[in-house]
DNA sequence: CGTGCATTTGACGGGGCTCAATCGCCGTGG
DNA sequence: CCACGGCGATTGAGCCCCGTCAAATGCACG
């Protein structure tokens, strides 16, 4: 399933044409402008892999990414999904510690690590920027391990209120399949599927399609939250 | 249990009279020195709470630090433990978003956030290693992720052989409580107590007392490790 | 010796995993 | 137009790991 490539930047690509390699002028962290070339993935395309050394940084401008490391058995740990406007790749060492995949057909804005850093260096609000992002992706896997010790109820209820407050809307259209948020949350895809239909029984919520979720009692999913 | 103070710095000492609030020149990121004060804490003595303001920096002198975070209904969950050395409560954000507790009798070096944002405003070299701390602290943060998905055996030997390896020994000296290994392993108390036997009938672990733990065989904890 | 706390040990039940079958959706081709 | 195959998702049955509740043990300290 993995499309493991040599040249991770390169081969990463998904089948489109190469786009415009014209290097842009887009703004990678909030107000920050840095030179960046945008690339295309198809869904499920490797963006990079673990222990790839970390030369580029990347922000989600269409489609979605997730970032996973896997254990030595097999087993895949989602650490998180990264949406449009999104920054990941952020690694102060030599080396990146997780994994990226599209999800589905994606556009990635990239900026060279060397420059962001030469960058940081003659800017502290770029630097600052640089920190607040990591410190920000910090609280995010914490909350995140918060996550893992819960009941399966409650990963699926705090899933659900995460995608629905990231996306900023009640129905949320899941990019990701059930095997994807069963490797975000800790949870087997049977698991995953049973609360789910359990919570659309309650009347928590609704399933119109297995990507389609819409939020019907945003309290109870709060109680669930815990 | 926990000591809940309102002001987190001149409540948060421990029954110690005041160590000298001379302020000291002292290393406190790798190579780079900045101005700090020394302070002293006793077992169990708060350092900081979830959602104070987030005025200071600290690092381990001596003794251990917990830092968690509190879940609606009780539930701790211990983000990491600090050892001499470790930097914690480093946030970008306004407030803490966990809080720290000494283990037992500790001492810490305190730096004001804003003089080291100040200093890495002026030092990209400072500005480099606040970075690099963070983003180490969120490796960190993945790889307690990736424990909280292994069976119990696999945590507890994963928690091991990360002490060990912290503390550079293969006999290790527990600063902690059974109730903080279990809190940091997403565990219970009994679990934790009932694996380190199994692992001591294994001859896999030595048990001389509850808190000293000797690893005799290190190859059968990477192999759980997973 | 007695008290208090941390730890260990035991018995039991349940939540979630495993294995397996079925369903639903969609694209492909006859 | 329908049959077929493939993949993701759902549903079911059974079991096991680990949580819960409870009691006993060990240890430090007065």
């Amino acid at each position: 399933m993995l499309i493991r490539t040599g040249n991770h930047i390169a081969a990463g690509r998904g089948t489109q044409p190469a786009p415009s390699s014209v290097p842009s002028i887009a703004p990678l962290f909030d107000s920050i402008e840095l030179a960046g070339v945008t690339m295309a993935f198809d869904g499920n395309a490797e963006i990079f892999g673990e222990g790839e050394p970390a030369d580029y940084v990347y922000k989600v401008l269409s489609g979605s990414v997730r970032t996973y490391r896997i254990l030595s058995d097999g087993r895949r740990q989602i650490t998180a999904f990264h949406l449009p406007g999104d920054v990941f790749g952020l690694e102060s060492a030599e080396d990146h510690s997780c994994s990226a995949e599209a999800i589905n057909q994606a556009t990635v804005l990239v900026v060279k690590r060397s420059t962001m850093l030469a960058t940081a260096d003659r800017e502290p609000n770029v630097a600052r920027q640089l920190w607040r992002l990591t410190a920000r992706a910090l609280r995010q896997s914490q909350d995140h391990s918060m996550l893992l010790i819960k009941s399966a109820q409650e990963r699926v209820a705090s899933f659900l209120l995460e995608m629905a407050g990231r996306l900023s809307a009640s129905a949320v259209e899941l990019p990701m399949t059930r095997q994807d948020i069963a490797d975000y949350l800790g949870l087997t895809i049977e698991t995953v599927s049973r609360t789910l239909t359990q919570l659309q029984g309650a009347a928590t919520i609704e399933l119109p399609a297995s990507r389609r979720i819409v939020l019907r009692n945003r309290s109870a999913l709060n109680r669930l939250d815990s």
